[in-house]
DNA sequence: TGTACATCAGTGAACGCGCGTTCACTGATGTAC
DNA sequence: TGTACATCAGTGAACGCGCGTTCACTGATGTAC
């Protein structure tokens, strides 16, 4: 073959890879097929030797942006806790990086208005992520408790990412990303500094 | 004149809130200018003699969707108060008929994109959103503390709402809606069924 | 009162452009003999 | 060891289509005389 073993399959994640920092960046349908393959430094004609469509690539991505893949903010809630995965997630670099950021802040909009089957892959993401957050919270709360806790948790962080980075002064988006996390945080049963 | 006064003012309204609707439910990029002219009953070409550019128009439109004008949920906090329009919110019928809800929630990440313009609109309905929802907090609080707690609170609607539009399955789904409102409620200091 | 003209909201053909997708082709390599 | 052929990842021209936008036009009405 033309190319060595592995040479496919290494384009193929290139590709994917691509498309799952643009699609957080620019939304789904602001990016072109033709426009992520000059990025991947391929043309776009041999796409669809890699996937059968779009729609097919979106889900990909989705899977790759997915918070179980590799992901520079709020990706797991590593060792320091739930804290400061809390205070990771709204921070400024997130807020100003979307392409390498949470999938579901980036797109949630988008994503409502996507098929079932990139719907589904979602889903299964956000499970995962309920279920990490749930792990985190005290002892003190029952199962059920703790799940209701978690997805408040991760609604309110989702909700005060986008609204920070869709308001036009910095001081006021500042102002909900810190608004954000005390709140995150007191769900949490993290005392801080509310007043 | 051909038309009676007042008659292009009444299709100019009539354009915008074809477009405030049809942006909330399908996105704005998705929605063209000609699908949006035969909506409300025109052809294209006259669009221009409206609008200077579909931007304009998008400008128009998030200022019809926004709080402050008439809206079936979520619009203003009427009698009843703080707990009915948190309920009211993360209702059902809200979540499945964005095109008469909040431009918030049904675009907030595509509204992060938009030049910045259409998010100064949007940044002076979410700080109306904000001190409306502050005057309901209890009077405990600080007004510094009012304010944020307000953040949070329209953030937790926000990131439930579309959460729960996302995710596919129906009783996720609502789990996502009464996590909201729970959480929503303990915010505003409004004790809930919270296990 | 009757005629000629100006007005202007709305029409619909046409523009250049970029989209997702298809397909005949290229050309460096591995394999068969 | 040398030659002929099969492979197949990637190329780039071309497709139909819908986009935002432009513009010459229509035709019912109000106005001027």
């Amino acid at each position: 073959m033309r190319y060595e073993k592995g040479h496919k399959e290494e384009t193929h994640r290139k590709i994917v890879a691509t498309a799952a920092a643009r699609f957080r960046k620019d939304g789904i349908e602001s990016v072109g097929v033709a426009d992520l393959m000059a990025e991947a430094g391929l043309t776009h004609g041999g796409f669809y030797s890699h996937f059968r469509s779009k729609e097919d690539l979106v889900r990909a991505a989705m899977e790759e942006a997915s918070c179980h893949s590799v992901n520079n903010f709020a990706c797991r809630i590593e060792e320091g806790g739930l804290e400061r995965w809390i205070r990771s997630y709204l921070r400024i670099a997130h807020r100003d990086h979307p392409e390498k950021g949470c999938a579901a802040a980036a797109l949630a909009s988008e994503l409502a208005r996507l098929p079932k089957t990139s719907r589904t892959v979602f889903s299964e993401s956000l499970e995962r992520m309920t279920t990490s957050i749930a792990s985190h919270l005290p002892a003190t709360l029952t199962p059920a408790g703790k799940r209701k806790t978690a997805i408040a948790i991760f609604s309110t962080l989702v909700g005060a990412l986008q609204l920070a980075r869709a308001v036009v002064d910095p001081a006021h988006s500042e102002e909900i990303l810190e608004a954000g996390i005390a709140s995150a945080l007191d769900l949490a049963g993290i005392s801080s500094s509310r007043q």
